[in-house]
DNA sequence: GAGCGGCATTGATGTAAATCAAAGGTTGAG
DNA sequence: CTCAACCTTTGATTTACATCAATGCCGCTC
């Protein structure tokens, strides 16, 4: 099924036609945010022997759920939106995958949400069956893990007093807030702008809104100048407004 | 700080006064249900050794959110309800804890939410310095909480799908169906009722509600003939109805 | 640079659920 | 048994947000 440890992914599409081995591990801009930030030198080589680049197009689907998850993948560029959908159409999306976010912390054989690509998106991605053997025999690479899995679960907690008890104002603000924290921790430094690579559907599937009412909000935010709306994002007019409002 | 392997909590109030050591695991009901069914018994009777059993009256809390957390607990009898508050008030329940749950899978400090005793409680309490440094020696009970955090994100994302997407009756039915499966669970078998030991204010803050709206639905829902509501709980008169608007 | 398709914005109207406001029930103390 | 405290239920009214319906605004393609 695959050869020199480049292995394939039965619903790889896009840019992901061919498969080169991993860049260098040592030279990985978002190594220091990632699960590999647990591994010593000759763990991470080895884990790098058993990576494979991938690429996603913008729009493309990284996997869905139900479908057998026979890999994880780091996410080492552009945004991936995580979805959980009703039969009748109805979208959650319940969050947003940014640089040095891991897809694949659960165990189980299927995955429990589709993922796709925002942006075009670049992702380390491992078989999950080495994967798994690995982590088994290195304690603090499962400990890693868990430690993501449990912070996800706090910010999973943080998101349910959003969804069900903030105001439309407050649930914008709140996701401002936090996306201007995120990209700051991935880019290492503070941006004038806030970037919102997703569309405004997406945001409002995030926050449980319409688009309209994503649309109406923001807006009324840039007539009362608490914010300006710039290509590919916002800028923050007013920080402290937002800070005060944000409450999750 | 102790003696013989008992262990104090700086918040512990209640019923709960004096400690006796854990009662013997190896009868213990809900072993099967919970992270220790993946120690053989050698290291049951080790667990056992630095357990102390815990009981929580009604309406007490078993701790608060951002307290330091010296303990977890295995609920081994009761329900405990999981809050998140916001400054002025408003709740957010994120979770109920029933016999099986554990309390404590984060490997932060400071708690993350504030648990409160819905009816009376018992727990089986580790220290949590001893319980981290044996699940750090023993890499199936690490792999264990690790497959119950993912488990528990797993349903997270269910309760975001709920809270952002559903309307009052589904978001009522669905919550039904799931204590009634978690019930079945605990219980081993199918009771003919669904216990609901936590009042309707509590279930509205679950739900993202008020409590006249989750009082209106469940009594629309007893005119309709869709269930009964008796004491302690509620009857399914027609369980197609609610497997069919659970959606969750 | 005309026309098209895909978002985003804006306005008018509708509605599910919140809020406000009383009653009813149930429990437990005295 | 009576009373008080605390839930829960029910009804009337309001409102935040959804829905319905255009219109505007790019960035493409041809």
């Amino acid at each position: 099924m695959d050869n020199s440890g480049v292995f394939t992914e039965p619903h790889a599409h896009g840019a992901c036609g061919h498969h080169v081995l991993g860049d260098d591990c040592r030279f990985c801009s978002i190594r220091r945010l990632s699960v590999c930030s647990a591994l010593d030198p000759d763990e991470l080589s080895f884990l790098e022997d058993m990576s494979g680049d991938a690429a996603f197009e913008e729009k493309s689907t990284l996997f869905r759920q139900e479908d057998e998850a026979f890999s994880v993948y780091n996410i080492t560029a552009g945004v991936v939106r995580l979805v959980r959908s009703l039969s009748d159409g109805r979208r959650q999306i319940t969050g947003f995958a940014l640089p040095g976010d891991f897809l694949g912390l659960a165990l189980e054989k299927s995955w429990k949400f589709t993922a796709e690509a925002v942006t075009d998106v670049k992702a380390c991605r491992f078989k999950r069956s080495t994967f798994d053997d690995f982590s088994e025999k290195k304690p603090h690479l499962m400990r890693r893990m868990h430690e993501f899995a449990t912070h996800e679960l706090s910010l999973a907690q943080d998101h349910m007093v959003l969804l069900g008890r903030l105001t439309a104002e407050e649930k914008i603000a709140s996701f401002l807030v936090t996306m201007k924290r995120r990209w700051t921790r991935v880019e290492g430094h503070e941006l004038g702008l806030i970037r919102l690579p997703m569309g405004r559907q997406d945001i409002a599937d995030y926050l449980g809104l319409t688009i309209e009412t994503v649309s109406r909000v923001i807006n009324q935010m840039q007539r009362d100048r608490k914010l300006v709306i710039v290509p590919d994002g916002i800028r923050f007019v007013d920080a402290d407004y937002f800070e005060h409002r944000a409450l999750a």
